[in-house]
DNA sequence: AATCCAACGATTTTT
DNA sequence: TCGTTGGATT
C-alpha cells in the first residue's frame, strides 16, 4: 500500500536484504517468525499484504523451502495476483512453482488429481450460483416442496451454510435442520449431492468438502501434501469458514508452519458463513501460537484514525488492537444532515465538484453505500453533473446472460451429461422446443436415467415428439456431434467461433433491438478471446467460474461508486459515506434477524467504511428517505453518536433542525425551496458545541417533543396538511390529506 | 409460443 | 417504486 513515506531505520547498521527494507519492528518481526503458528493481527492501513509477501520472499531467499514448497491462500484472485506480482518482484522471477490462489482455486486443483475419492470425473464442472439454484429448484419441484415458502435460493443458501461448516448430509440432523424446508432439508441436500455427483458436477463449498472427504479417506494423500507444504499462509483470516479452517488446520499439520494474516475487527462476511471464531480461537486451535499485532497505520490522518478506533471499541469480544500514526491530525470528520436521499445526493456532487476544482483526482474519490439500492440517486446526480464514475462489483462477466448462455454451448460439447448446460441453451436462440418438447426430453431421460442429451438422441429416433420439434431437435443434436468432432481437430477459439455463429446465437442478438444488445455481441467477442488465452478448451472451462474477473479495465478519470463490502481493501483520499441512518445502517433485517452479533458486524462495516480514507470523510445522513413507495422519517445512526464529538463536524443543510423556523411561517418553505434549487445560501456549518438554535442533528432531538397531540391538524413541508393518527415517541403516523399515510418524525410538523 | 398483466418482494455476495 | 416472475390469455 502507501508506505513510501517510511523511513528506514534499521538498515543503517546491518546490511538488510531488499525485500526488510522499510519494514517496522513488528511487521518485521511477522516476516522473520517463519517457524511455528502465527497470527499476524493486521490492523486496517497497516501494511499486511506486503508482509505476506516479505515473508515469502525470506523463506525462498533464505533457502527455508523451495517454491512448490510454500502453500499461500488468499479469498479473491485479485489478491492471488497481486501477491504474486509482488512476490516475483522482489524476488525476480521464481515466483512460478509458488502455490499461490484462493482457497477454491488450490482445492480445485486438488480435487481434480483425486476427483474419483468423491465419485466425480477430475473434469468436474464447477457450477455457478445460476446453475446452483436451478438445481435445487428443480429438487424443491420433485420432492413437491411449496416453494413460495421455501424458494429455491432460501434452500440453497442453507445448503451453502452447511457446507461452510464442513457438514455433508449425513450429519445434518433434527437440530441443524430446523424447519427448513419443513424439517426435510437433510433430504434434499443429500437429493442435490446425488445431482451434483450423477452431472459430474461441484458447487463452490463441494471444492472444500470433497478435499476434506479426500483427506479422511485417503491419509496417504493428505500426507503427501502434508509434506509438500512446508509453509502455510494465508490471507484475511477472519473471513474463513469452518470448512476453510479445518482445510487448513490439516494442510499444516505436517511443519505446523502456519502464518494467518487477518483482522477481527473487520470480518464482514459471517452471513456467507465466515467464523470470526476462526481468529478469535487461532491460539487455542494451534498449539504454541505467537500473535503479533500490526498496529502503526500508514493510511489515515490521526483523526480518522482515532474515530474510528474509538468506534469500534464498542464492540464486545475483539482481540483487540491500539491503531497509531505519525500522520498529520487532519481534519475532522464532517457529518451532514440533510433532507432527504436526493437532497444527499446533490450534497455529496457538490463536495466532488469543489474537490474537483482543487485538483482532487475523482480516482481519489468513493462513494460508500452500505446496500445497492443506495446507489442510484448517486448515479443520478453524478450523471447529471457530468461526473465520470465507475460501479465497484455488480455482475460479474461470466454471470452475463449472453457469457453464460455461450458457455453453456461450450460446455455441452465438452461434457454431454452436462444436463444444466444443455437446458439453459437447448430453446435459446429460439428453435421452436417449448415446454412441452422439453418436458418430455425430461420424462424420459428420467425414465432411463439418462442425462438429457442421451434422451434426446433417443426420443428423435421415436414420434414421441411432434414433426416439428422433433426436426428441430434432431438439427441441434446433429449440430452438437459434429461440433464435438471438430474439437478434436480444430483450434478451440475457431470452434467457439464456429459454435456461436451456427447456433445462430450470435444472429440472435445481431437481430435483437434491445439497447444493450451491441454491448452483449462486444462481450462475447470478449469471451472468445479470453478463451485464447487458455490451452484448450477443456483447460477454460475447469477455470471459468473461478477466476474470470470482473471487467475493470476501466482507465482514467474516475470517481468509484460502491457497497461498503466491495470497498474492503482498497484506500481513497476522500471518502463518502452516505446513509447513515437507523434502519438503513445499521440495517434493519441484519440487526433483525442476527441480534447483537448482527449488529457488531454492521459496526464492523462501519469501521472498514471509515478506515479506507487516507484524508477525508464525510458522513450522512437524511432526515425521511423514500423506501420503496413511502416516506420514512429516519433517525441517525447510532454510529454517528459514537464517533467522538471532538473529531466531528457537524453540518446542517438549510431548513433542519437546527433551526426550526415558527411554525407556520413561510421561512422554512424558502429556505427548503432555495436549497432544493441548488441556489440557497449553502450549508450553515455550526461546531457542535457552538451556541445555536435548536439541538444536535446527531443526536435526533425531537424540536416539537410534547406540542403535538393526537388528532391535531399539522403541516408538513414535503406533504401538506394533515391529521395526527398515532404518535410513537415522536414517530408521528399522519393522515395528509393530498399525500394519504406517512410516518414522519414530529420534528418535520407545525401545527396548522 | 409469445405476450401481457398481476402479484410479489426488495441487504451485504470474495468463490 | 421498480424489476422480476408466474399464470392466464391469445
Amino acid at each position: 500500500m502507501n508506505q513510501s513515506a517510511i523511513p528506514e531505520t534499521s538498515a543503517a547498521t546491518t546490511p538488510t536484504a531488499p525485500y526488510l527494507r522499510g519494514l517496522n519492528d513488528q511487521q518485521r518481526e511477522a516476516v522473520e517468525t517463519v517457524d511455528g503458528p502465527l497470527l499476524v493481527l493486521a490492523g486496517a492501513g497497516t501494511g499486511k499484504t506486503r508482509v505476506l509477501t516479505a515473508r515469502i520472499a525470506h523463506i525462498l531467499v533464505t533457502r527455508r523451502a523451495w517454491p512448490n514448497q510454500i502453500l499461500a491462500v488468499t479469498f479473491t484472485n485479485k489478491a492471488a495476483r497481486e501477491m504474486r506480482d509482488r512476490v516475483s518482484r522482489m524476488i525476480g522471477g521464481a515466483a512460478e512453482g509458488l502455490w499461490i490462489g484462493t482457497f477454491h482455486a488450490i482445492a480445485t486443483r486438488m480435487l481434480r488429481r483425486h476427483a474419483e475419492v468423491v465419485g466425480l470425473k477430475s473434469n468436474f464442472t464447477i457450477l455457478d450460483q445460476d446453475d446452483q439454484i436451478r438445481l435445487v429448484k428443480q429438487i424443491i419441484e420433485a420432492e413437491e416442496l411449496d416453494d413460495k415458502r421455501w424458494p429455491a435460493r432460501a434452500v440453497h443458501a442453507a445448503i451453502e451454510r452447511f457446507k461452510d461448516r464442513g457438514l455433508t448430509p449425513d450429519r445434518i440432523g433434527v437440530a441443524e435442520a430446523g424447519d427448513i424446508a419443513d424439517g426435510r432439508i437433510g433430504e434434499i441436500y443429500k437429493l442435490y449431492q446425488q445431482r451434483l455427483i450423477i452431472l459430474n458436477a461441484a458447487d463452490f463449498g463441494d471444492l472444500l468438502l470433497h478435499c476434506l472427504t479426500v483427506f479422511t479417506a485417503k491419509p496417504d494423500v493428505l500426507a503427501e501434501y502434508q509434506r509438500q507444504f512446508h509453509y502455510v499462509l494465508v490471507d484475511e483470516y477472519q473471513d474463513s469458514n469452518v470448512s476453510q479452517y479445518l482445510w487448513l488446520r490439516l494442510l499444516a499439520q505436517g511443519r505446523n508452519n502456519i502464518c494467518c494474516v487477518g483482522d477481527d475487527d473487520q470480518s464482514i462476511y459471517s452471513w456467507r458463513g465466515a467464523e470470526v471464531g476462526n481468529i478469535l480461537r487461532f491460539e487455542k486451535d494451534f498449539d504454541g501460537a505467537r500473535i503479533i499485532r500490526l498496529e502503526q497505520n500508514y493510511r489515515s490522518t490521526q483523526q480518522i484514525l482515532s474515530a474510528a478506533s474509538h468506534m469500534i471499541a464498542n464492540n464486545d469480544g475483539r482481540l483487540g488492537k491500539t491503531l497509531w500514526t505519525e500522520a498529520e491530525e487532519g481534519d475532522p470528520l464532517e457529518v451532514h444532515a440533510v433532507w432527504d436521499g436526493e437532497s444527499e445526493a446533490r450534497f455529496v456532487g457538490n463536495e466532488i465538484e469543489t474537490l474537483q476544482r482543487s485538483d482532487t483526482s475523482l480516482n481519489e474519490i468513493a462513494i460508500l453505500v452500505r446496500a445497492s439500492f443506495q446507489m442510484r440517486e448517486f448515479e443520478e446526480r453524478l450523471i447529471t453533473l457530468g461526473v465520470p464514475y465507475r460501479v465497484v462489483g455488480g455482475p460479474r462477466f461470466y454471470e452475463r446472460q449472453e457469457i453464460r448462455d455461450a458457455i453453456a454451448y461450450l460446455r455441452v460439447i465438452a461434457q454431454p451429461d452436462d444436463d444444466l448446460a444443455l437446458e439453459r441453451i437447448i430453446n435459446t436462440p429460439r428453435r421452436g422446443l417449448g415446454a412441452a418438447t422439453i418436458q418430455t426430453v425430461y420424462r424420459h431421460a428420467r425414465a432411463q436415467e439418462i442425462p438429457l442429451y442421451e434422451s434426446a438422441r433417443q426420443l428423435i429416433e421415436t414420434d414421441e415428439i411432434k414433426p416439428q420439434a422433433r426436426s428441430s431437435l434432431r438439427k441441434l443434436i446433429e449440430m452438437f456431434d459434429r461440433w464435438r468432432f471438430e474439437a478434436q481437430v480444430t483450434d478451440h477459439v475457431e470452434l467457439a467461433e464456429a459454435v456461436l455463429d451456427e447456433s445462430g446465437y450470435t444472429g440472435m442478438w445481431m437481430a435483437s433491438k434491445a439497447p444493450d444488445a451491441p454491448g452483449r455481441l462486444e462481450n462475447l467477442k470478449e469471451l472468445v478471446s479470453a478463451l485464447g488465452e487458455f490451452e484448450s478448451l477443456a483447460g477454460f472451462l475447469e477455470h471459468i467460474s473461478l477466476v474470470i474477473d470482473r471487467d475493470d479495465a476501466a482507465a482514467g478519470e474516475l470517481a468509484s461508486l460502491m457497497t461498503l463490502h466491495a470497498a474492503k481493501g482498497l484506500e481513497f483520499d476522500n471518502v463518502f459515506l452516505p446513509g447513515w441512518e437507523e434502519e438503513v445502517f445499521p440495517n434493519r433485517r441484519s440487526v433483525d434477524d442476527g441480534g447483537s452479533a448482527a449488529l457488531e458486524e454492521e459496526r464492523r462495516l462501519a469501521y472498514v467504511g471509515i478506515t479506507r480514507a487516507r484524508r477525508r470523510v464525510w458522513i450522512s445522513h437524511a432526515s425521511s428517505r423514500r423506501v420503496y413507495n413511502q416516506w420514512l422519517a429516519c433517525a441517525p445512526s447510532r454510529f454517528i453518536d459514537e464517533l467522538p464529538e471532538d473529531l466531528v463536524e457537524h453540518v446542517t443543510e438549510p431548513g433542519l433542525s437546527g433551526g426550526i423556523p415558527e411554525p407556520g411561517m413561510g421561512a422554512l418553505e424558502v429556505t427548503w425551496v432555495e436549497s432544493r434549487t441548488g441556489r440557497g445560501p449553502g450549508y450553515r456549518r455550526m461546531k457542535e458545541g457552538e451556541p445555536s438554535a435548536g439541538g444536535s442533528p446527531g443526536g435526533g432531538e425531537v424540536i416539537n417533543a410534547g406540542v403535538i397531540a393526537i388528532g391535531d391538524r399539522v403541516f408538513h413541508q414535503k406533504f401538506g396538511y394533515g391529521t395526527v393518527r398515532s404518535n410513537d415517541g415522536g414517530k408521528l403516523e399522519i393522515e395528509f390529506e393530498k399525500a394519504g399515510r406517512k410516518k414522519v418524525m414530529e420534528s418535520f410538523v407545525a401545527p396548522a
